[in-house]
DNA sequence: ACTTGACTTAGACATTGTCTATCGTAGGAT
DNA sequence: ATCCTACGATAGACAATGTCTAAGTCAAGT
């Protein structure tokens, strides 16, 4: 695991206990945790962090880059450690779950001239919807 | 304007003074306002009208399909009332403005079966992000 | 015009996120 | 090893957005 912890330190990071263990919480494959969820899970390795410091520590690691920012339903804002291997998300309507995919092709490529109006364009995102087999079958 | 309100009759909506102002207020092109922002435009010509109205009517027009949400930045989600004509949305990172834009291609057809981990895909959102040219220049 | 069930209202409450003033501590300097 | 100091952490108030409830109101069919 955390290479994560790696960079960051890299970066002149002062590390404490506290950005440590928001680091290892969010480690690993298909992890999109809540900036609430991130705390539960922090405050039961160390039962004194508080919120605010969750809440900075995650801003902090989504400007150095290290972490992506995904809002998938315009409720609580998710978290993905995944930032430096490009993908896409597939979502869940009914249960949430949330699947990182890797799409083939260029969707940048996609967006005509006269269809930009004038931006600098520097990222799209891609969010495909539907239902998770184990909420189709529990109709 | 409004055949939305026209649908929404069709439908079996029972018609009141605060129903038609929330459509006719949701009604043109480009038009992405917050449920606040809504109701801050309703109340201008229907003083009396609450904000938990305005949450509800913009609640059921999503369900009946005939308006869009949209969550670009994970804060307030904001209502499109293009859900009849298909289309994609370019934001500015900088002061949030929002253009719908229709790309080529069709995102659905990249998604692999071997990532879709057995979802049953519904529809797919595509978000531009960058830098709309007035705030390119006034860096 | 009446009646009724659907709609609206005000405001309490819930969730998510931000800010401030104060305290603590990581890590370089000595 | 200890000390300093700037940066980080803390509690809790505050802000923004969204949901719920109980009671009053009204659209539309009869």
């Amino acid at each position: 695991m955390s290479d994560l912890l790696e960079r960051l330190r890299g970066r002149g990071w002062r590390m404490t206990a506290q950005r440590r263990v928001v680091a290892e919480v969010l480690d690993g494959d298909h992890v999109h945790l809540t900036a609430d969820e991130v705390h539960a899970r922090a405050v039961s390795r160390l039962p004194e962090i508080s919120r605010a410091t969750v809440y900075n520590t995650l801003g902090e690691m989504v400007t150095l880059g290290e972490v992506m920012e995904v809002a998938t339903d315009g409720r609580a804002k998710r978290y993905d450690p995944n930032a430096h291997r490009p993908h896409q998300h597939l979502v869940c309507g009914r249960c949430g779950a949330i699947r990182d995919v890797h799409p083939a092709g260029d969707p940048m490529a996609d967006l005509p001239d006269t269809e930009r109006f004038g931006f600098t364009i520097s990222n799209v995102e891609v969010t495909y919807r539907g239902i998770c087999p184990s909420c189709a079958t529990t109709a």
